[in-house]
Order: C-alpha cells, then sequence, then structure tokens
DNA sequence: CGTTAAGTGGCATGACATGCCAAAAGAATC
DNA sequence: GATTCTTTTGGCATGTCATGCCACTTAACG
C-alpha cells in the first residue's frame, strides 16, 4: 500500500520548485517550442548552458511531456470537428473501461475526458467532412457496446485552439 | 466581392499536394516537434536538404502553424480542467460578438468553439483548483454581458489529450 | 529524343548543442 | 559574521547540425 506514496505524490506535492527562468522557460517553449537554445536562453536572461540543463530537467521530471507540430485543419482536410456527448450504461461496471480503451485506440478521437454533468464522457472527434462523420459514428462509434446515449454537437466556428495554458499562478 | 476568393480559397482546395513525403514530416512533427533535420530527414527517407525545404514550405503554406510544448496540468499546479456550456441571449445581435472578443482575452480559456446542440459555445477552462475555478466563474464569467446560462461540467479523468491529428485520410 | 521544370543530394560554412570545469552565488553551520 | 558546503552559473571546446548553393536525376511534354 504505501507504494501508493509515489504515485501519488505529484498530486500531493504539485510544483517541487519553479522559480522566474523556469516559468518563462515554459511559457516561451508553449509559444514556440522550437526556438533553439541560444536564443531561448538570450529571451530568458540566462547563458545557454544553464538554460539547456534546465530544460531537460524539466523534462526528466515530466513537466514538458513532449513537443509537437500545431497544423491547420483545414489545410489538411479535416475540416469537421465535433464534440460528442457519451453516456454509458449504468448497470454493467465493466461499460466504462472497455469504452475507454476503444476511445484510446480511435485517431480521430484527439481528446476524451471523463466529465461530470449529464453525459459520462466527452469526446473530441475530428474527420474531413459531414460524410466521413456519419461513417465513424455508424460504423466505429455506435459499435462500441455498452454505450446508452451520443449526443453530437458540431463546431461551427473556432474561437481558440489549444491555447497555451496559463502560468500566471506560478508566483 | 472577387476578392473573396482568395479568403476562401482553403476552403474550395483543401489539400493543394500532400505526397507521402509531407505526410510523414507531418506525421513526425506532430509526435515530437523538436526533432532535428538530420533525424527526421533519416526518418522520412529523404536526404537533410530537399526535408528541410519541404518544412519550410509546409510552414509557409500555413499547414504548420507552429510548435508548442506539452505540459503536464498537475505538474504545473493547473489540477482542474472544467468544460463550459455558454448560452447567450438571442436577441441581442452583438451578444455574441462581445462574448467572442472577451473569451479571447481569458489566458484560462484555452480552446472555445462555437458549437451547434444545447449550447451556444463550448469553452474549456483550466484553473488550478475548485476555488480558482469560483473565482474565475464568479468574477470573470457572469460578468461577461449577454450570457444566458452556463453549465460547467468539470474532467474527472483525462483519457486522451490533444493527441495528434489523424492524417490516414491523405492518400 | 531533346527540352524544360521540379525535385533531390552533396558540399561548405557558419551557427548551434552539449559536456566539462572553474567561478560565483546562496544556504547552513558554528 | 566568517567559513564551509551546496547549488547554480558562465565560458570554452568539440562535434553535430542548419542552411544556402549548385550540379545531378527524374518526369512530363512537345
Amino acid at each position: 500500500m504505501s507504494c501508493h506514496l509515489t504515485s501519488n505524490f505529484k498530486q500531493i506535492m504539485p510544483e517541487h520548485s519553479f522559480d522566474g527562468f523556469d516559468r518563462k522557460i515554459l511559457d516561451a517553449l508553449q509559444t514556440d517550442a522550437r526556438l533553439s537554445n541560444v536564443e531561448l536562453a538570450e529571451r530568458i536572461g540566462l547563458s545557454p548552458s544553464p538554460c539547456l540543463r534546465r530544460v531537460k530537467l524539466l523534462e526528466e521530471r515530466g513537466v514538458i511531456e513532449g513537443y509537437q507540430a500545431r497544423l491547420d485543419r483545414d489545410a489538411i482536410g479535416l475540416g469537421l470537428t465535433v464534440f460528442v456527448d457519451v453516456k454509458v450504461e449504468r448497470h454493467s461496471e465493466s461499460s466504462a473501461e472497455t469504452f475507454k480503451a476503444a476511445v484510446l485506440s480511435l485517431p480521430e478521437v484527439i481528446s476524451a475526458h471523463l466529465v461530470s454533468g449529464a453525459a459520462d464522457f466527452l469526446l473530441q472527434v475530428v474527420v474531413p467532412d459531414l460524410k466521413a462523420y456519419e461513417r465513424f459514428l455508424t460504423q466505429v462509434l455506435l459499435k462500441i457496446p455498452g454505450i446508452s446515449d451520443i449526443r453530437s454537437n458540431f463546431a461551427i466556428q473556432t474561437l481558440k485552439q489549444q491555447g497555451a495554458l496559463p502560468l500566471g499562478h506560478l508566483r
């Protein structure tokens, strides 16, 4: 049981230590992850050596999970974003688990959360068009067992997309 | 009116041309945006020169919008993610516009969409904890004029977060 | 076939990442 | 408050990489 201490450590003790340099690094890399180390160092007011050391540490600590290119969905032919509310059947214990496993394997689902409120799960699904969504819904989603209800909310306009996380609360 | 042609061009003619190399580049940079050009080139089976040229082209075309570090929300003390359904008042024409402008300026709102369905807008809000959300809700969101209803759905568990966009439909 | 256009590969140079060590800054102890 | 210990920084050296240029290959078209 004591082994759970380490796995819960992150929740118990969220920020090990973040000084102003770390916060600036995170802020800069959220905006442009391809900054060279020397430019990043200049921007945060530190020389390249310690700057790089800090970045590596943040990566090792898991604070930085990875780096990803942000693509224009329309440009690559993924014009339709749908937010799907999913309810699973209350009875079967394993409904939620099988649903989670299924969802994780679907590339069209780019985010998935267990949520409070009317629905159980909230999925963000990305497909080329309505026809593709129809196919996804009828041939993929609806075939997952244990689903009691699905509600599709189509994104008509995107105001903001995966904006940078606010870092103002750190100091 | 003809000037609208260019602004609509992307929707009319989504993918200008994507061969296998481009798709592999986008795929690789979605997974690891900090890949060096030589490693990227090796991975996609091309020499560094044309590989870099393709990446720059994809950036200029706007296919690649940017690069960003993915941070661990818990690690930086942002333990609470809330999906907020917002309805604006039907009467005032400008309700939606003022709401959009307000939302764009809020760093806690990391994504915002105009959606079909029961709500008008779907926001993703990130805050340290419940107390911070209470403050955000009462002192920020509820003070935006023209809002008729707000429903907060708390993320209890995150199965997948901003996963890579599926590129399988390109050829 | 010859011509042209587009894309590729290799090379050279300048910039950069990265590991090491001495110096500086800060914390703790007496 | 001086000393010691710890931590972090800055500079340097080396090997790797980005980047622009040019010759070569390939494919399409007349």
